[in-house]
DNA sequence: GTTGCCGTTCAGCAGCCTTCATCGTCCCTC
DNA sequence: GAGGGACGATGAAGGCTGCTGAACGGCAAC
């Protein structure tokens, strides 16, 4: 890859996150250390970002917005990220994925920003960092936006969904216990249903504190994911649970 | 193949992506290194792109999408403010309205954010100057999210806009003339057909500049609106001209 | 002290520019 | 209508430029 794209792929990636790492760049970018420093370098000059130990930041200060949100995705926005990259490892280039709402969703978008993809998503968050970028063909589900969760829901986005096809759905659930994946707002079980649906690769994305949880709706018996990502504290008999249903499991 | 055709492809390139290599234009326009090259250095000249070590960027900035928005934003927003005011004041609380996209109609969303309504907008300006507010019930259409307008198009937004019914649509356009209203964007076109169609009442909103100007895709004829609001420096002779078509006018 | 990151240096080579021969087209002449 | 010259466009070749990746020593972080 020339210099100049990969400038501009790392302006790209810098629109979406506000850190960038030398070794994360290298692997994207699938250039040297050097070039990619030269890359920084040049970047810098321009003030579009700026050098720190180990990576860069975005000089670009965001509009900073959304309260919840924002909390929910700095708690274990370590394991988050590492999950978020194992998922997009999981998506070929050229492939159409859904995206469900959720902050560990929105992390995988962001590992997902440097692909060349076709993305239907019912989040107004995950949409708003993709839209800019011309790799990603984006389409939007309708329906009632759920002001809090800023997710587009009910028959409208369910009926859209109906209509189409995808490879795979990356999913986020609010808990998950021997029966099965449940969340906690009945519309969007019911898009998540539907997404199960459609979709030809199910893979859930849940950090550990996800599991053993209880009392919520049920979205789908655990033997509707393909592949459940979490990070290494999850407790090994929610592992072999999963397997025992046929649900290959990743650790991140 | 010859040049002239070369560089039209190349202007289509730079459209999809932003940067171009020239290994890759010298296979996709089956050209030597030296023809591409000359291709680049004319198109260079012509402001199209700029060249760079090893190939070619498109010098289309990509986050002239925002300022874009705000320019026209900004341009006759008095005229805007004030036809947008009296277009607010045709709404009644408790309706369920569509809005279009564009400047104008986002300017009508400000000023509706204090009634209680159930808005429907493929817009996703509008969508987030709305979201927040708890007397409005939001539902957005679906559909391919447009980069440069931030407005969900296609057959999804269609199909979704067929499912429902409207009081009202206030609606943008691009230019009016004596055969109707126009825009310029097939898509668009297309989703503001489906709005008047479900919508009991056709409201347009257009500053006297959207008025004689030509060529561009016909959306309606002139007597499917119900009301056409614009500005006091509107010609005489479109007000008549509305008038002879069964629209009422409005004037802010 | 160890690890990981940084900046520098340097050989290798990809890409650039210039030059030139070739080809096709157009137009003029006979 | 055929022949020939001028012209522009094209692609190949050669020398030069500067980008790239690997190696190495130094320094910050832990």
């Amino acid at each position: 890859m020339k210099a100049a794209e990969r400038q501009l792929r790392i302006r790209q990636m810098l629109e979406t996150r506000d850190f960038v790492d030398l070794e994360t760049l290298c692997r994207e970018l699938d250039a040297s250390e050097s070039s990619v420093r030269r890359d920084l370098d040049m970047l810098e000059e321009e003030k579009v970002l700026r050098r720190v130990y180990g990576g860069a930041v975005s000089t670009e200060t965001p509009p900073a917005r959304a309260f919840d949100y924002n909390v929910e995705t700095e708690r274990l926005s370590t394991e988050k990220d590492r999950i978020a990259r194992v998922a997009a490892g999981l998506i070929e280039p050229g492939q159409t994925v859904i995206l469900d709402g959720g902050s560990t969703v929105a992390a995988v978008a962001r590992e997902l920003s440097t692909k060349s993809l076709h993305i239907v998503t019912n989040s107004l968050p995950i949409a708003e960092s993709l839209e800019t970028l011309r790799n990603i063909e984006l389409t939007l589900t309708g329906g009632y936006l759920d002001p809090r969760l800023r997710v587009m829901l009910g028959p409208f986005c369910e009926q859209m969904l109906g209509a189409i096809r995808a490879d795979a759905v990356i999913m986020g659930v609010g808990s998950i216990t021997e029966t099965g994946f449940c969340n906690n707002n009945t519309l969007v079980v019911g898009s998540e249903q539907k997404m199960i649906e459609i979709a030809g690769k199910v893979i859930i994305v849940a950090d550990h504190t996800k599991f053993g949880r209880g009392g919520m709706i049920p979205v789908a018996p655990l033997n509707a994911a393909d592949i459940v990502i979490s990070d290494r504290e999850l407790a090994p008999e929610y592992v072999e649970l999963l397997r025992a249903n046929g649900v290959e499991v990743l650790l991140a």
